[in-house]
DNA sequence: AACCCGCCCAACT
DNA sequence: AGTTGGGCGGGTT
């Protein structure tokens, strides 16, 4: 995955503070590359934007309704996150299980096993579990309603851990008080 | 060519 | 409830 440091297309980003953390967004020319939630601070979702993009990223205002989306699906509100993804640089193994992800609805959720099957691999359920937890687009590639068949969550690995999954499959009704 | 995994299933205790 | 052991497929080094 690893992007070339020096690269001259341009990238550019915004941060933004929501009820459950700091977010950004890196895009591209052709859509957006990442997006980032969960962070604790400023300054930790900065340093993490250059980690991986570079010092040379340029800073733009939020344009765009794709922060108004993130702060409205965070209070509750049943959003559908339609927007342009630059995905040009992910694997066609990736783009299958990410685009059979994005056909689980609000308030749905589906087990690695079965998500594999339908992204025509049936018996990749590790490798799902893999690419997901590489996803470069949580929210709008819905990882989160991804779980283990016996009902349990799986993990997460976007900002914010197992918490932040937990509170999301509750905001869709999803997480009865079972703990599990 | 080895490892690592956000898994799954059956078969146990 | 938890554990084990085999099998799995993609990604990474």
């Amino acid at each position: 995955m690893s992007l070339s440091k020096d690269d001259t297309s341009l990238k550019s980003y915004f941060v933004f503070k929501t009820g459950l953390g700091w977010c950004g967004v890196v895009s591209s020319k052709k859509g957006i590359l990442r997006i980032l939630m969960g962070y604790p601070s400023r300054e930790r979702i900065l340093r993490k934007i250059v980690a991986e993009f570079g010092r040379s990223i340029a800073k733009t205002p939020a344009k765009g309704n794709i922060a108004d989306k993130i702060k409205r699906y965070f209070s509750g509100g049943k959003v559908s996150f339609k927007c342009v993804l630059d995905w040009s640089f992910l694997s066609p193994f990736q783009k299958k299980v990410f685009k059979a992800s994005m056909k689980i609805p609000y308030g749905a959720v589906e087990s690695y096993g079965s998500l594999a099957k339908k992204a025509g691999c049936p018996r990749g359920s590790r490798a799902v579990g893999g690419a997901l937890a590489r996803n470069p687009f949580p929210l709008v590639v819905p990882c989160h309603r991804v779980i283990r068949k016996d009902g349990s969550l799986g993990g997460f690995s976007a900002g914010g851990g197992l918490e932040l999954k937990k509170k999301l499959l509750k905001l869709e009704g999803q997480v009865r008080n079972s703990n599990k």
